[in-house]
This record gives structure tokens, sequence and C-alpha cells, in this order.
RNA sequence: GGCCGAUUGGCUCAGUUGGUUAGAGCGCUUCAUUCACAUUGAAGAGGUCGGAGGUUCGAAUCCUCCAUCGGCCACCA
């Protein structure tokens, strides 16, 4: 053995020697138990970030229960992403000097499709840099056509149910992006824009949006109101900057009396509340706004203006005729934005595939208070309640190529809905909606789908899985998805426990985006400190679902812990006096007849001891501690005290519990360190792999 | 406006459901060492655990209030 341990030399290697000879597949132990994870899949065009690294708690988990007996399974995919890889592929165009509109859907979608196979691959041999026991045999990917027949099958039945449904609505849209987004994927900003005071009629009422007052379809007040009483039901004169108009005056509770003068123009074409208020009123609904952001010919002078700029005219023209009586310069407010783009968002009035959330939101609720599931950390509990229990009916349509599209038809003459698990419907007056699904719908599906899509029989043994393990960020988002539509599609919980782990920041404790330039490829630390040390860097002294900032000072430790490893391997292998070649290990009994001398004895319980902490700590995702004491014990225990005693005493017995003991450690922290483990291991003798040995007790 | 975190030695963080002298890594001080360790070992300095109350035999740990920072959520124009 070399002085000083080579991860470069070693990990390649073991990586494959282990998916030679199948050790990833649960098949591995075939009568054992089902443990199954599925994968978070990244995104199928995206390269590996810090968040990946995080996904080491699966491979913890995973190794771990392997060892045990079980037929673990942790079964890799991608996600196509859509909106994701749809704009980068944009933004790829754009410098080529192209859009989208120079090309039709099918062109364009296979055009993406292309450019996501050229990268498709990358992902996943970065994944096995880290060490990560996939069974690659299962890979999926969302765009599998099995998958999509699947996703199709249930948006069928939720069509047939009337859980999806078709309705003209509001949705947030994106003027820059051109497609709408679900209420999640809106980015609230806070910031400061003038208030108007506008003069009304016989009002003065306030609004932040005077652009717009061309789509007024009534003036509201409070019921209870007392200023405004003789008002309500009455129409009202509005002398406008196109002329006299005339709007009547409803009332309405959501009408805050003490904001602003306790009026509001009523815009149900360009505001939730509005639109709320106008269907109540039966008010009628003028566009005013148009999908290409600029105002409508309703607008009269105005139309094709921007509503930035229309706004600026609008205010001037208005001031001008003395219609502005005063402006709040000091109002803070939140406007929704495109997370994507950064652009304002119009609520604008669109025909769109909703899915009815609320009867599915119950038992995702439930089956967690109940305690049928449950939330690591728990204080995240509260989140996920607080979130479903306010859910509105999910958009589920975008107005863009890269995706499943939906398989609904209208008919051309009678405008009615079909919906398929993808067959085209006879007769040549059906044409498909052009949308796709929102990405989160089919892999709000992903554990039953996988399962159902990779061997005949998986879904029947490995579902519902064991663990979701995941960013706490996409708990919302992913994890609450998964669990309405897991539990609607298959009857069942699609896990039994979820396990949120924090963010990776960089050094300083910020995020870490491209736009910052402050991205670290968690591969180079891979390449320059071994994946062991980066795994094991990212586990100790952080407490589960805590963020953590990137610290090289912990991975240099860990580092030098991988070495302090290698020499513990090198030193006993030099003092070996025979030649070890022996499963005694296995047998308690055994050991204690040869740990003669009393430090022997004890450290044989001392580990013993340590073992069952570790299980209990894996058991209760409380990996820190795992990773402390394995470090601790080692180093500061096994190492400095035991071996430097053993060494003024070496004999047959002494070292051979020496060995035992070490072999014992190292399988402990194989989940967390594999290859280096793994390594030692074979070089003192280990039988076949330490990831297929058997876990201490 | 609501919810959730965080606040512990110079820095970065643990502290396992309240219990003897509060821990680790890095840094710092002193000594030793090429005898498994591009080093390592031994010893040590350094914290009134954000603030103020309270519960308790006992609190960094539970309760209340406050302060600072961060995150998430929310259709008051």
């Amino acid at each position: 053995m070399d002085k000083v341990y080579n991860h470069k030399e070693i990990e390649e290697k073991i990586y494959k020697e282990w998916e030679e000879k199948r050790y990833f597949k649960p098949e591995i132990n075939p009568n054992g138990k089902p443990y199954t994870i599925i994968l978070p899949p990244p995104n199928a065009n995206g390269a590996l970030h810090f968040g990946h690294a995080m996904f080491t708690v699966e491979d913890i988990l995973i190794r771990y229960h392997r060892m045990k007996g079980d037929a673990a399974l942790w079964l890799p995919g991608t996600d196509h992403a859509g909106i994701e890889t749809q704009f980068v592929f944009e933004r790829k165009l754009k410098l080529e000097g192209k859009s989208r509109l120079d090309y039709d859907q099918e062109t364009f979608y296979k055009m993406i499709w292309g450019y996501v196979e050229e990268h498709r691959g990358g992902i996943q041999n970065q994944l096995r840099k880290l060490g990560f026991s996939l069974d690659w045999s299962r890979e999926k990917y969302t765009l599998d056509p099995a998958v999509i027949k699947l996703v199709y099958k249930t948006f069928k039945r939720m069509f047939d149910e009337g859980i999806a449904y078709r309705d003209y609505r509001l949705v947030n849209y994106c003027t820059r992006d051109g497609t709408s987004f679900s209420d999640l994927e809106v980015k609230q900003v806070e910031q400061k824009d003038p208030l108007y005071y506008l003069k009304y009629g016989p009002f003065v009422l306030a609004t932040v949006r005077p652009e717009t007052k061309f789509g007024d379809t009534a003036v509201a007040v409070n019921p209870n109101d007392k200023r405004y009483q003789k008002w309500i039901g009455r129409e009202i004169e509005v002398e406008g900057l196109l002329g006299k108009f005339k709007l009547k005056v409803i009332a309405d509770d959501v009408i805050d009396p003490n904001f602003g003068t306790g009026v509001a123009k009523v815009t149900p074409s360009i505001d939730m509340k509005d639109f709320e208020i106008g269907k109540r009123h039966n008010l009628p609904l003028k566009l005013i706004v148009g999908f290409d952001g600029k105002l409508t010919d309703i607008a009269g002078p105005y139309a094709g203006l921007y509503v930035k700029e229309a706004r600026k005219k609008v205010v001037q023209d208005l001031q001008k005729k003395g219609l502005i009586e005063k402006i709040d310069d000091n109002y803070i407010h939140t406007i929704a934005t495109c997370y994507k783009c950064g652009m304002t968002l119009e609520p604008l009035p669109k025909e769109q595939w909703f899915v009815k959330v609320k009867p599915l939101a119950q038992r995702a609720i439930e089956v967690v208070k109940k305690g049928e599931i449950k939330i690591t950390p728990r204080n995240f509990e509260n989140t996920y309640f607080q979130w479903l229990e306010n859910l509105r009916d999910w958009n589920i349509s975008r107005q863009i190529v890269w995706g499943i599209r939906i398989p609904a038809w209208r008919n051309k003459k009678t405008g009615e809905w079909v919906v398929t698990e993808g067959d085209i419907p006879s007769g040549n007056e059906w044409e498909q909606d052009t949308d796709t699904f929102d990405t989160w719908f089919s892999s709000g599906q992903w554990p039953y789908i996988t399962l159902l899509t990779t061997k005949p029989g998986d879904f029947e043994k490995f579902y519902p899985t064991s663990v979701m393990e995941t960013g706490y960020d996409i708990l919302k988002a992913w994890v609450s998805r998964m669990m309405m539509m897991g539990i609607y599609a298959t009857g069942k919980v699609p896990f039994r426990d979820i396990v949120l782990h924090g963010l990776v920041n960089d050094p300083y404790g910020k995020k870490m985006s491209k736009s910052k330039g402050n991205v670290v490829n968690p591969l180079e630390l891979v390449e320059q400190y071994g994946a062991d040390a980066v795994r094991f860097a990212l586990m100790y002294g952080n407490a589960t679902g805590n963020d953590q900032s990137l610290s090289y000072p912990k991975l240099d430790a860990a580092r030098k812990f991988t070495n302090k490893l290698w020499n513990i391997g090198r030193f006993i292998n030099m003092k070996r006096i025979y030649d070890l070649r022996f499963t005694i290990y296995d047998s308690r009994d055994e050991l204690l007849k040869h740990a003669i001398h009393e430090k022997d004895r004890e450290m044989v319980k001392r580990v013993e001891k340590l073992a069952k902490e570790i299980t209990k700590d894996i058991d209760n995702y409380n990996f820190n501690f795992a990773a402390e004491k394995l470090y601790d014990f080692i180093w500061h225990m096994f190492a400095d005290k035991y071996i430097e005693d053993v060494k003024t005493r070496i004999d047959e017995n002494s070292c051979l519990v020496l060995t035992t003991l070490y072999l014992i450690l190292l399988k402990l922290l194989h989940p967390f360190m594999p290859f280096v483990t793994e390594e030692i291991y074979k070089r003192l003798g280990g039988q076949e792999s330490i990831m297929i040995s058997k876990w201490p007790k």
C-alpha cells in the first residue's frame, strides 16, 4: 500500500466493478424485503449541481439497507423539465438570431428533442462519479412513450371524473415568454409604485394601474360603507380620456373601506379579485391588455402601447385634464413576476385546463396528520399543511411545446372537448389542443409511473416507496403534487417517509447561482478531494434539513480522514502476522475467543455499542450524528488510543481482533464513504465486496 | 400580514425530544515525532450559548416578549 491514499486511482475502477457485478440491483438480495427510493429526476439537459450531491443521503440509506439484506432499489431517471429546457433552448436560438416563432410546433419539438439527446447521459455519469449506487437498468425518462401513456391515462380519468376540467378564467401570463404559469411558479416581488387617486365621476379612487381603466366595468364599494350607501346600485357618469362613459356602482365584501378612498374600479380582465367580483355581479369582461402585452383596441389612441408606456401617457393625459387628484409616491405593494424572466405577469383571461385540487389536497393532508407519512425535519409539516390548505385549482396547461402535449381534442363545429389516452378521435372535425402539461403534472406521478414501466412486478413489489428524499425547496412544487396524484391514482401513499435536505450555499453563505457567478461544480471537488471526502463533508456537522455553506476546511478534514483510514489499513497490513482469510467477524463468540487481552475485549464492546448507535442514527435520519461519531471514534479512539496500545503487545490474537474490528468500522462507514472503505476492506482480506457484506449488529 | 428557520469560542457549524466541568473542524499556543499517516501525536488557551423575563431541584435545550438576519407564503385595488 502507498503511503498516501489516492482516490483518483481507485474510485472509477471500483464503481465500474460494482456496476459489472450488478450490485446496484435489488435482485442482489432476492429474498430481502423491498426498500425503495426514487431519485428525484434531474433535468435531462442539465449538469450536476450541489443539490444533486446532497443525494448522498439517499445513497447512504440505500447502501445501509442493502447491507441489512433488503432488496434495495434506488431508481434513477431524468425529467424533460418543460419550461426550463425550452427556455434554455430558446436562449441558444436567440444567439443564432432565430426564435421559436420561426418553426411549427412539431419541428420545434423535434429540435429540442435532439438538443436534449445530445446532452442526456451527462448527468448520469456525473452521478456515477459521486458513487451513487443507482440501478441504471431501471432508468426512466419522463418522455418515455410508456410514461407518456400513463400520464394520458391519469388525465383521462381525471377528466372523466370531473377532477380535470376546462375553464375560462384569469391565469398568470408572461407576455414575454408567451405562456401561463401556475400560482406556484409566480414570484411575488415587493416594489414601490405610485398610487394614483383618480377623479371618477362623483368619486375619487386609488389605483396603481390607471392605464387599465378602459377595461373597467364597474365601481365597487364595501356594502357597509356608510359614505357610499346611496350610490350602491346606481349608475354614475364618469369623465374619461375617451369622453364620458357610464358605470354601475356595486357593493362587494372584498372591498376594504380603509384602503384608499374605499372605492375601487373593477377591471375583471386584468385583476384576479376583480374577475371574481365580475363573476358575482355578472359584469362584462372587456379585454384591455392583450397576450402581446399591449393595450387592446378599446384603449383608443393608447391601443398598441405596451403597458408601461401606456401608463405613462395615460397619467400625463389625465393630469392635463385635471383628473388626478393626488399621487401617493410611497406606496409599497407586491406584484406577480415571472420567475424565469422577471417580467411583471399579467393576469389574463384564457381558457385552460385545471385540476380541482381540494379533494386531492384533503387526502394528502390527512395522511400526514394521521402520521401515515412522517416528514423529517418535522417543522416542514407546517409549511406543507399551510400550502395545501390554501391551494387554488391547478392550472396545468402551458403554452410551450417542450413537454407532453395534452391529449384533448376540440370539435371544430360544436366546440366540444374530448380527452383520450392518446388516440386521435375519429372524424376530421377534431383538432388537438396545442398546449402541453405543466412539467409537475407528469413528475408528480413519478413514483408509480416509474415502477409501473420498469419491470413486471416492480410496482407490486416496490410501491409504496420507502422514502422520498429531496431538497426542501421543492416540498410544495413536487412532493405535495406526488402526494396528491399518487394517492389519487393508486389509492396508496407514494412513500412512507419524506426526508428533506437543505441547500448548499457558497462559502460566504450566499445562494449559488449562475448569474452571481458563484457556482461551484461538485465534480471539481470530487476530482480534488475524492467523492468520499465530498460526501462526508456534506454530511458532517450539518443537521438534516438545514442549509450549509460550502466549507473548504471541512472538505480538507474529510480528505485527511480518508488518508487516516488508509493508513490505519496500511498499518494493519504491515503488522499482519498471518494471512487473515476469515469471516469470523460475523460471529461474536468466535471473535471473543481471540479477544483475550482486556483491552481487546473492551474494544469489541465499544465497537458493538457504536454499531448500535450508528444504526439508530441512520434509521432516524440523523446522518450528522453518525458521521461525527464514526469520525471521532475511528480517529481518536480506535487509532489514537487502541492502536497505540496494541502496537506494544501485538500477537496473533490481538492482530486478529484489531483487523476484525477495523473491518466492522469500515462497514459502518461504508454508506458514507463507499470507495475508500471498499478498497481497504479488500486489501485486508474482506470477502467479495463490502457493499454486499452484512451490516454489523 | 401569516408561517418557518437562524442567532453557541476568531471563522464555519453540531448539540439526538432539560441533567454531572457546552462539543467538532479550521485557526491559535507549547512540546514531541520521520516508529501506519505529504504528517501525525500529546497538552493547552478561547464561549456569562442574541436580549429580558418565566417554568423547574436543574435550561443552550421548554414558555412569553423583544431585537437582528434569512427563507417561504398571501388576488387589499
